[in-house]
DNA sequence: GTCTATATACGGATAGAC
DNA sequence: GTCTATCCGTATATAGAC
């Protein structure tokens, strides 16, 4: 029996940590890496090849073209980028305070290790608005509905003020999210290097939470 | 009521202007528009010059090339983007407080005419950091040391708490432009059409310095 | 200044040998 | 499955007539 044959019998998951990755597998993280960062009409599927090490035809006989590449990459950063939220959301025995931490101190680290996805994201619904939304519907509203029966609740019974769902999303994701979207621009204007603005994220796994509540009990005049 | 198109809030005087506008400024207004909706890339010379209602050699006659053409809107879009600050930001006579407020409202009116702005100017610094690196540093260097020094004072006349100055203005920038940055996914995540998004801004000119004051009025435990 | 026609470059995709 | 060589559509840019 040859060694190669025995390669055979190796898990997959096995040989990604072990072995090299197989050429398709190389070729989506190239992809994935470029694709992310640039967007789609900036990315050559020249560069991708060359990411992965690999022949250019090679791209071509795995995924057909570009396109189909994209899109495969798209849904997957797509559904990484949400399951994250889901797993809190749907808790039952958690407190909306207990999730809001939760979910700013999940999504930080997550952030820190894929800082490049909030931006695609939302790149990718500007620019192709049909194509995710059936893939968002999908997901995002069962743990829509959800959690604004929670906050409802928590609301009627004095917990926390009464607050618009719609403005305590944008408050939650703006303070956590944006800034790894805006992380160029921010050091820039703060003229942070990029040990400071980890630990300035760092920072915020904390602080977030407290401002969110001390909105959440910030009385609306009139 | 739609603010994804520009166009709708021009007055007719204006577009008569833009129609008897010289060929070179017809050129420029529509690559403004198609640079900032798309970015550099995803656009064509093709679509531009359609877009002007001119001959495609023309573009080339006036400005060289694409990435010229794209240059000179880079910097009035970058420009535009920070002069509604700095004219706040520089004004001796107004306190802290104040001076939230009018940013909030300036920004939140200019970004509801200019709501593809703060996407492009984001993907243009990642995209290309070095380029509009001087232009950032220039313009943004002043207002920063000044704001830093008004802020300071202010925290230690026991005017507000003491707050690092980033996480102010990370949350203040987040909760005023990430709403229009995410504007598609938010709209998709809160089921909102354009104008309970446009109704929702408005509200959030009245919001977000109250709650700005209250998260600057909470103490952070040690 | 503005047009038509065209050169030139680039990038996605494929044919065919191995 | 992987390579080399090449095709071909598309997009930028220019030449040259008017």
């Amino acid at each position: 029996m040859s060694f190669l044959k025995e390669e055979q019998y190796m898990s997959k998951a096995k040989k990604t940590v072990v072995e090299q990755a197989s050429t398709e597998e190389k070729i989506k993280a190239a992809a994935k890496k470029l694709f992310t960062q640039k967007g789609f009409a900036a990315t050559r599927t020249r560069d991708i090849a060359e990411e992965a090490g690999i022949n250019l035809a090679l791209l071509n006989y795995y995924f057909r073209s570009k396109q189909k590449l994209y899109d495969i990459i798209m849904i997957e950063n797509f559904r990484q980028f949400i399951q994250g939220l889901s797993s809190n959301v749907f808790d039952d025995k958690t407190s909306i305070e207990e999730k809001i931490e939760k979910v700013v101190i999940a999504y930080i680290d997550f952030l820190t290790l894929n800082p490049n996805l909030p931006l695609f994201i939302i790149n990718e619904i500007k620019g192709n608005p049909s194509k995710i939304a059936a893939q968002i519907n999908e997901e995002v509203s069962p743990m829509r509905s959800y959690f604004l029966k929670q906050l409802q609740e928590a609301g009627k019974a004095g917990k926390i003020a009464a607050i618009d769902p719609f403005h305590f999303i944008a408050n939650l994701i703006g303070m956590t999210v944006f800034p790894f979207i805006s992380k160029p621009l921010l050091q820039r204007v703060t003229n942070a290097n990029d040990e400071q603005f980890h630990a300035f994220m760092q920072e915020r796994k904390k602080l977030v939470p407290i401002w969110i509540k001390a909105i959440l009990n910030t009385p609306i005049p009139k």
